[in-house]
DNA sequence: TTGTAGGCGTTATCAC
DNA sequence: GTGATAACGCCTACAA
C-alpha cells in the first residue's frame, strides 16, 4: 500500500505566480496574462504556461488580487437565526443574487447576540467583505449601523431602522398584511381579538398591529412578544390561567407564526379548540405553517425577494462604486386562508 | 438641513496604517505595535497613537494581514439547501464551533448544483478561506474532493463519501436508525413495508435502508427517491394509481422526513388515513415533523453535533497546521415515536 | 510579444 | 523604545 497521500502533500507550500513563471521560463507579467487574457500572448508560450500551471496545480491567490484589486467580490448577510425559514428563505434570495454577479455570501447568523453582531461588522470595517446585506430582526443597534452606513455599502432587508432613512430597503408590505388580517377576521364576524405583537422596537412589528388594529375595527389587546414560540405560548397560558380570554375574544393575530404556534398550544392544552372556539392567525408562512395540525391561516411573506431585492440594491450599489439614491422597495404579501380560521362562535 | 453624511464620506479612501502613522508622527511599525501589543510601546506614543486611531477610524484591513500571516480565520461550510431545517441547525453548530476559535464562517449553499460546488471549491483552492467543512448531501463529485482532500484542510459532515476513507468525518447513526425504524414498526406488527430510499450513490440514504431492512424482517418493496417532497408523493401516488399499496402493505418507511410528508399527502389524497390504515415513518426530525398532522415518529438526527463535531475536527487540524491521522466520529440517533405510526391494521 | 518596477496594506526581522 | 526594510502574492502601468 502506498503512503497516505493525504498526509504527503498537506505540507507544500502551494505555487505561486512565481513559482509558474520560473517553471516556464517567463515573467510573472506573462504568467499573469496568460490567465486574464488582459493582453494577447504569444500562444506558444501561453501552452506552456498553462501546462506548467496544470502541472503545479497553481490557483491565483485570491487575497493577493483582492487586496491588489481593493475589492474582495464577497458580501455578508447578517441574520438572526438562519433556522427560522423565513431567513432561510431570504438567504436562499440573497445569494442567488449575489451568485448572478459572481459574488460570494458569507452568512452572519447573530443568534441575536450583540457580540457576534459586532464581529460581523468588524468584517466589513476591515474590508474582508465588499458589504453587507443586514437583516436582523432584533432591534438592532441605531448608532452602529449609523456609524456605518455611512462608510460602507450597507442595505436593510426586511426590518427598517428607524431613524436610518437614507439607505437601501427591501421589505415586506408588513402594514398590508396585518390589514389583510383584520379584514379577514373581522369578515368573519369576530368582533374581540387578541393580538400578540413583537418588540415595541422593531418597525415591522408595528406596522403589523397598526394595520390589524385599523383594519379589525373591533376591541383588541395587544400583547407584547419577541417573536419566539415560547413567549406565544407563555403570554396566552399566562392569560387563560388569569381567567381565561376577555369575554367574546374570539380570535388570535400573533406577529409571527413561532408564536402562534406557542398559542396554539397553550390554547389546546386549556381545552380550547381551534378554529371552534377560538381563531388563530401567524404572520410569515413559514414552511411548518402549512403542515401544522390545523393549518395555520397565516400572511405569506415574499422572503426569497426580499433577499433577493435587498441584495441586488446592494450589489448595484457596490459594484458602481457610488452611492445611490435612498430607495425603498416594498414587496406584497398574500394573506393565506387555512385551517385555523372559521367564523367567530357565537 | 444638512447634507446627507450618507453621501458624504463613502467617498474617502479608508485610512490606512501608514496614515495614522503619518497623522500620528511616528512609524507604521509602531502603529501596528500599539494595536497588536506585540511589543511594548512608550505610554505616551501609544496615547497619541490611538488617538488618532479613532480620529481617523482606523481599522486595519484584514486582507492585507491574511496576505501576510497566510491564513484568513475563515472557514466555509457547503450544503446543498439551506432551507431544509436539518443543515440550518448543522449550519448553527458548525457556526457556534467555529465562532468559540474565532473564526468565521462562509455558507457555501449549492441547491444541488453542480456549479456553485465548483465555484465554492474554489474558494478554499484559491486561500480566501483556511478549510471547508463538506456536508454536501448530493452525491458527491468524488474526484474533485480527492483531490482537495490531498491538499486542503477539509472535514465531512453528515456524509461520507464513497472510496474516500482517510479523512475527518462526522455523521449520525445512519444504519442504526434505519434499524429503531424497522424494530419498531415489526413491534407493531407490521408485515409488509414500502422504503422510500434516497438517492443510491450516497451512503448515508443506503445505511438507513440496510439497517431497516435488516431489523424489520419482513417482506420490503424499496423505492428510489431523491429526498425532495415531490419524490415521495410522486413514487407513492404512481403507485396508488396503479393498483395500490402491495397487498397486506400497512407501512411506508421514507428516508427523510420531506419525502413521508410527501407520502403523507398522497396517501391522504387517496383516502387512507395515517396511521389507521397506512403507518408512515420519516428521518431526520424537521421541525415541521412535530407540527404536522398527524405528528411524524420520525428519527431525530443530531444535526447541529454534527455539524459543531466536524468543524471542530477541521478547526484542528487547521490551527495545528498538520495533518491529523483520519477520525470519525458517528453520533447516536434518536427515534420519536408520535402520531403516525400505529399496530399495523389486520 | 514580453519584461521591469512599483504598489496594494500589513507584519516580521533586524538594526539602532 | 523605535524605525527602516523586506516580504506576503498579485496586477498593471510603463518600457523595450
Amino acid at each position: 500500500m502506498t503512503p497516505e497521500p493525504f498526509q504527503r502533500e498537506a505540507v507544500r507550500r502551494p505555487a505561486s505566480i512565481k513559482d509558474v513563471a520560473a517553471a516556464a521560463g517567463v515573467s510573472a507579467t506573462t504568467v499573469s496574462h496568460v490567465l486574464s487574457g488582459n493582453r494577447p500572448v504569444n500562444e506558444h508560450t501561453a501552452a506552456r504556461v498553462r501546462s506548467v500551471v496544470n502541472r503545479l496545480g497553481y490557483v491565483p491567490a485570491s487575497l493577493a488580487r483582492s487586496l491588489q484589486a481593493g475589492s474582495t467580490s464577497v458580501i455578508g448577510l447578517l441574520i438572526p437565526d438562519i433556522s427560522n425559514t423565513f431567513f432561510a428563505e431570504l438567504a436562499k434570495g440573497a445569494e442567488d443574487a449575489a451568485h448572478d454577479l459572481g459574488y460570494g455570501l458569507i452568512l452572519c447568523n447573530t443568534e441575536f447576540d450583540a457580540d457576534r453582531e459586532d464581529r460581523y461588522l468588524g468584517m466589513i470595517r476591515s474590508r474582508f467583505i465588499d458589504g453587507m446585506v443586514y437583516a436582523s430582526g432584533s432591534p438592532p443597534s441605531r448608532r452602529r449601523l449609523e456609524a456605518l452606513m455611512g462608510k460602507f455599502p450597507i442595505a436593510l432587508a426586511d426590518e427598517e431602522v428607524e431613524g436610518l432613512e437614507g439607505a437601501l430597503i427591501a421589505t415586506a408590505d408588513h402594514e398590508a398584511g396585518g390589514r389583510l388580517v383584520g379584514e379577514h377576521l373581522r369578515t368573519l364576524g369576530h368582533r374581540r381579538a387578541l393580538m400578540l405583537t413583537g418588540p415595541r422596537a422593531l418597525r415591522s412589528s408595528n406596522a403589523r398591529a397598526n394595520g390589524f388594529v385599523r383594519a379589525f375595527r373591533g376591541e383588541v389587546l395587544e400583547l407584547v412578544g419577541d417573536f419566539k414560540e415560547s413567549s406565544g405560548y407563555g403570554l396566552v397560558a399566562k392569560l387563560l390561567q388569569e381567567g381565561g380570554l376577555p369575554e367574546d375574544c374570539t380570535a388570535v393575530f400573533a406577529a409571527n407564526d413561532l408564536m402562534a404556534f406557542g398559542a396554539l398550544l397553550a390554547l389546546r392544552e386549556a381545552g380550547l379548540s381551534v378554529p371552534e372556539d377560538v381563531s388563530v392567525v401567524g404572520f410569515d408562512d413559514i414552511r411548518a405553517a402549512s403542515l401544522a395540525h390545523p393549518p395555520l391561516t397565516t400572511v405569506h411573506q415574499p422572503a426569497y425577494d426580499v433577499g433577493r431585492t435587498a441584495t441586488a440594491q446592494l450589489l448595484q450599489y457596490v459594484t458602481r462604486g457610488e452611492v445611490p439614491p435612498a430607495s425603498r422597495h416594498t414587496l406584497p404579501v398574500e394573506l393565506k386562508v387555512r385551517g385555523s380560521t372559521a367564523p367567530a362562535a357565537r
